[in-house]
DNA sequence: AGCACTTCCTGATAGC
DNA sequence: TGCTATCAGGAAGTGC
């Protein structure tokens, strides 16, 4: 699943090839993945535009356009963008959208289960992203600073591992860093956000920092089906601590790691090593 | 308001 | 072998 350092990777993947691009054809195989606008208006407002510079917000990729809009993706679970140069043009699995560019190259959309999410934005129609314009600070930023996280810690009962994945706290977090920045920092991903005390704190701080730059460094993490936009797979799933290791040997202790659910989420652990009662500092 | 729970969606996998 | 049930989970919506 795309995380923030899957999504950055795509990001740098596709911005040599994509940026410069004029969009000459945009083709739509499944509708339902286009939320704003209507999909002839969306087709409409991207046709002859050039792709001037490709962001990220969170987990969301931007593609900033020469008239001002964005064409705004989110890839949920299995969605895939793979850049086709011109004359190598093939079709990848689960293909749901298509932009064709002036020149022969074109972009593909893949989603096996099609739980994406496409747009086609107005500056000032991107209010309509709710979890666009409400993301948190992201790792390894300024605004993401040791003094932010102890502060919204402090405000929330909810359980650190829900706290971790909620956008609006953090930005860019999944379930695969989530749970191993928890293991980093040696915290039970049942305690409340609002127990965590000082030296926990700072310890979270920097494991969730060191997952995403490791992350980013290793170019993601394939464990399902992740690829970058020039179809390569990531390489952080050789250094997962937790995630979907349930009984094997913890590398730190050996205790076997365990799952359990919290929120509905599969949530990864070594009860050893991550302790439930507070002195486990 | 904050938090937990439900829904969407379908390929991969486990179990029989 | 082939069928069915379960699981994966980000984010939006619902309800307490």
């Amino acid at each position: 699943m795309p995380e923030l350092p899957e999504v950055e990777t795509i990001r740098r993947s596709l911005a040599p090839v994509a940026e410069g691009q004029r969009i000459m054809q945009t083709e739509i195989f499944l509708e339902r993945l286009v939320k704003w606008p209507e999909p002839a208006d969306f087709v409409g407002r991207l046709a002859d535009r050039t792709i001037v510079r490709i962001g990220r917000t969170g987990k969301y990729l931007r593609f900033l356009l020469d008239n001002g809009n964005e064409l705004i993706l989110h890839l949920r679970m299995t969605g895939q963008l793979r850049f086709m140069a011109a004359g190598q043009d093939e079709m990848p699995p689960y293909a749901r959208l298509v932009f064709r560019f002036a020149g022969g190259a074109s972009l593909y959309y893949a989603d096996a289960r099609t739980l994406g999410a496409v747009y086609a934005l107005k500056p000032d129609e991107l209010w309509r992203l709710h979890g666009l314009m409400e993301m948190g600070p992201e790792p390894l930023t300024a605004e993401f600073s040791l003094g932010y996280l102890r502060e919204t810690l402090q405000g929330h009962r909810t359980k650190i591992k829900s706290f971790l994945l909620n956008q609006k706290y953090i930005g860019g977090l999944g379930n695969i860093y989530a749970d191993e920045a928890l293991f980093l920092a040696g915290i039970h991903p049942l305690r409340t956000a609002a127990s965590l005390h000082g030296p926990e704190v700072a310890s979270l701080y920097g494991a969730i920092n060191e997952v995403i730059r490791t992350g980013i460094a290793d170019g993601g993490t394939t464990v399902r089906n992740y690829l970058d936009g020039a179809g390569k797979k990531g390489s952080h799933q050789e250094r997962l601590h937790v995630y979907q290791r349930t009984g094997k040997p913890c590398h730190r202790c050996g205790t076997p790691i365990e799952r359990i659910v919290i929120g509905g989420r599969g949530s990864h652990f070594c009860p050893r090593c991550q302790l439930l009662e507070e002195e486990s500092v």
